[in-house]
DNA sequence: ATCAAATCCTGACACTGTTAAGATAACGTC
DNA sequence: GACGTTATCTTAACAGTGTCAGGATTTGAT
């Protein structure tokens, strides 16, 4: 489906070659693809490796551990997430002047991703990559991938602390999050209209304040 | 450590006996405490078995699944986190008067068990029990531990509709899940404070205005 | 005392992640 | 062109896993 396997320089015929070609991607494309249906659990490295018609050990040439793989599906969530992102906001940026505004196009952004990925979305935010700097390439795409949001609340409070911007981002980070984890596991459901994901989306962005992070004694995260 | 072996009426010994007298509590009890400390992907029922001085099947005989095992240890965590929500509710309305002020405690609550059991709390909202009525014991568990949540921000708007409610309760637990795990995962702590929890949770959760929920139109999830 | 049910054990199967040792292709250098 | 180096892939194997079948042992009721 995905493989492109025409870069080897002896590519006269289409029978099976030694060399894969470019493994690597087939790899984490086949990978993505089983998350997304199986969730992060149902992977095995040697169904990868049979789907992309190669060995069991061949992976071992490009990841140093199953978990290498995911998380090199993880950073292309992260990716993908991080553009859909952008993609929000400068389109709620162009509708209307109100900050405000953009705020919730991104949360309608962040919830819409999750449910339509929710396997990837849950690995990417999953317990696979937590106790380490062992994968800063992970760590790295999503903070680059929080680079959206944090502008969009930054521009809702244009005249306020440092501090106070990160108490704000903090709260609207966790809104976001919140809804779109609890929305795809269904737990929303009987409380929302997920039909309407729009409308339940600014139905919640809709209540938090940002302007009550002005002024608050614990917006400081650290005293000199 | 915690194992009642003293049921068997052929107690007269204190070598292996064949029946082990609780083996089901006792294995949950195990595994809740390999997940507490190696999460729930480092857990192996053989493990448990030979810890809990039994063999490899014995555990099949109590336990359907490996799932089955995971979920009674979820039905355990999910009533620890409801007392300990239901501790913090009481807790708050005997201080003061303003409901809100019960909001607020929850949501100290909700954090502070997530930080406190972060595996037993990942394994509760994790993508193990996702697809299902397979564990009804373990939604039915999940419920009933969302009843305070319920009540606060009930609470707090007493003239609304249910469908109002509703929604304010939809962004509240947004809020205040959000918050739990990204803190878990450490990502708020370049932003807040989490040393301070008690201050960090109330920094975040005054940022909600429930009472933005009242006259939306999205707030009714079906129209008749 | 007898018999069924509950509980536990041994042994096995298929599968997993991972490594070691050898085979094959591609690439730069003469 | 021939040569050696390196990257890539394969086969074979090891230890560990979840799970089941069949047999042993204990409990409890009759």
């Amino acid at each position: 489906m995905t493989k492109p396997k025409q870069i080897s320089r002896s590519g006269k015929k289409d029978g099976p070659r030694y060399h894969h070609g470019d493994l690597r991607a087939a790899l984490v494309a086949e990978a993505r693809q089983v998350v997304e249906t199986a969730g992060p659990e149902g992977l095995s490295l040697r169904g990868v490796a049979k789907a992309a018609g190669v060995s069991q050990a061949a992976p071992y040439h490009h990841f140093k551990d199953k978990q290498d793989l995911l998380a090199a599906v993880a950073v292309d969530g992260f990716r993908a997430f991080g553009q859909e992102m952008a993609r929000h906001a400068a389109r709620a940026e162009t509708d209307k002047d109100d900050p405000m505004t953009g705020f919730q196009g991104l949360g309608v952004g962040y919830v819409t991703f999750a449910l339509k990925n929710p396997a990837l979305f849950a690995l990417m935010h999953g317990p696979t990559f937590q106790g380490d700097g062992e994968h800063p390439a992970v760590t790295q795409a999503r903070q680059a991938s929080a680079a959206p949001l944090i502008a969009a609340v930054g521009a809702c409070l244009p005249n306020a602390t440092e501090h106070e911007k990160m108490a704000a981002c903090a709260a609207a980070w966790s809104l976001v999050h919140g809804m779109a984890t609890l929305c795809q596991d269904g737990r929303l459901s009987w409380m929302l209209d997920l039909e309407d994901l729009d409308a339940a989306a600014r139905s919640i962005t809709r209540q938090l304040d940002i302007t009550r992070a002005i002024g608050s004694p614990a917006t400081a995260a650290k005293r000199p």
